[in-house]
DNA sequence: GGGTGGCGATAAGCGCCACCTATCAACAAT
DNA sequence: ATTGTTGATAGGTGGCGCTTATCGCCACCC
């Protein structure tokens, strides 16, 4: 009954507060029509729309002057900041668009710290997209996989060759020599050993299928020079094989930048007959359209192309 | 150069936010135009235009599922944001324009605090529009007037007749009988007097222009029984005139409200030969497009036809 | 396998409204 | 009176936001 107000059927849009805050400024409908670049008759029409729609005259129109109404400084404060968040949504999702801000989260296998390839890519990542947030954990392979697939992880430092859940893919950063680490007490610990000599030795792996991995390089680069090893005991990670061997389980074929770990009792030995390369790769979902997780895995095909070259 | 960002020649408009905020609520377009009442064609064209302003896909259409990109759920957070403050923009740009918030400035003289009218309009204002935020300050009516057009207060309390500035004007609210107050140790404090037996004396009264308020009540009350009165002292207020009345300066007309000062050494007096009635008044810029000024004005209206029907 | 139903994208056309130019009306300044 | 500057009004046009009709794609289902 009381109320009444005229329903204008226009709907408030960001031009109107665009055009008041034009008004507003310039207090002065045809200077804030040119610099809106519009002509001053429709800036009069939009201005009476507006109010149409607010239900509420918004300046004073003085017939030499013009001044805002008391419901107009109210509209001015909150329709500037309605722009200036329409502004920020823009700029947010642009570079969220462009990956330059958001999330990614980055699991990496413990043998990827010793390479310096994880260290130098993600100090690349960082600088270039210094916005974007990083979870960094160190995971086992099967571990990151799994969270892969699931959309938990997006990135996975990973020790190929291993089976793939679906959709997900892996691309080579890293190719390096495989050592063998024996105990220093060993008899041929201070002599010229070949892989063959050690036909009779445990072999120490890590925990994996029998074709994933070091598992598989291992009892590849065996079998290439004519025996099939005996396995011996299994860990998790090449910090705890490698203490093993210090201890005397046996000998274990380990990438060579595992050389930095400086156990006693321990000793690395270059092998003339072992060709086989440990590959340390990139993991993460085919179907993946963040622009964030393709700037990282480019940071990631840089570095490789880097190594390159150095060759 | 590097850049080359398509510049997509439609603007970013409040429309694209709530049709953005409807699919980003129902992933699914079909049901998000129905509930946004148009038709699913145009609002994939909307969401496309969008996205060419964002310069960025903010759905990930997977031809059975739709889901939000990164970019989109920054956006939508900024989105919906931005559409509350639109929305909290109209609603206090309505309200400001039907009074409901704002500012008030109201002046009053002192003996408009005696009458109960100050009170009762201030209440009854109070009540219908708590948000409005009032300063209330007690000013002498010259005072009152001269900021009233100058902008700076906005209603005044105040007893005419007084000339008044260019565009004010005054509404009456009230009438009050005149009362007679005279020194208790005077001659006829017991006795019956009319207005004729004070001839002799000196009246006292507010610091005024000759034809203003009570200079005018008085002077127009004495010589209606035939006298001119005898001025003697003049002051700011009432409580300053009837406290020189108990000390012996002389008598006074005075609203019947000031009763209410109970002064020793003063007895107020109806008299039967006076019949000049007190006006008090509310004064305002009379082209006051303000709907808070109007509504006090309003309230004031009120008051004075609700005395109106107690008579 | 072909059918069916639900999805979003595309095609083509229509009508409104945001824009334009031209003009008016009101006031100030000279 | 004249002129300049202001905002409002009149009338016309083109773009775009809307529509309906249709397609292409996938999942599901006898």
């Amino acid at each position: 009954m009381a109320g009444g107000r005229r329903a204008s059927r226009h709907i408030l849009e960001l031009r109107h507060m665009r055009y008041f805050l034009a008004v507003a400024e310039e207090l002065n409908f045809g200077q804030a029509a040119e610099k809106l670049g519009i002509a001053q008759p429709n800036l009069s029409q939009q201005i009476k729309a507006l109010e149409e729609i607010v239900g509420a005259t918004l300046f004073d129109r003085t017939q030499r002057s013009v001044k805002l109404t008391a419901a107009g400084e109210f509209f001015r404060e909150e329709a500037r900041q309605t722009m200036a968040h329409a502004g920020t949504a823009l700029a947010k999702a642009r570079r969220a668009g462009r990956g330059e801000i958001g999330h990614i989260a980055v699991g990496y296998v413990g043998s990827a710290t010793y390479t310096g390839a994880l260290i130098t890519i993600m100090a690349a990542f960082r600088e270039e997209f210094p916005q974007v947030e990083i979870d960094l954990a160190e995971l086992e392979m099967q571990e990151q996989l799994a969270r892969i697939a699931a959309g938990t992880l997006d990135i996975g430092f990973v020790r190929p060759p291993v089976e793939l859940p679906l959709g997900i893919g892996t691309s080579l950063i890293l190719q390096e020599d495989i050592v063998l680490a024996m105990p220093a007490r060993h008899p041929l610990a201070e002599a010229d050993v070949t892989l063959a000599d050690l036909r009779d030795e445990p072999f120490l792996t890590p925990r994996h299928a029998a074709n994933v991995s070091f598992r598989k390089y291992t009892t590849q680069a065996c079998e290439a020079v004519g025996f099939t090893p005996q396995l011996g005991r299994q860990a998790a990670d090449f910090v705890t094989i490698i203490s093993m061997v210090a201890i005397g389980f046996g000998v274990a074929l380990v990438p060579q930048s595992c050389q930095a770990l400086h156990l006693p009792g321990v000793r690395y030995k270059r092998l003339q007959d072992v060709s086989v390369k440990a590959d340390l790769s990139l993991a993460s979902r085919r179907s993946e359209p963040s622009p964030i997780v393709r700037a990282f895995l480019q940071k990631g095909a840089q570095y490789r192309a880097s190594l390159k070259r150095q060759e």
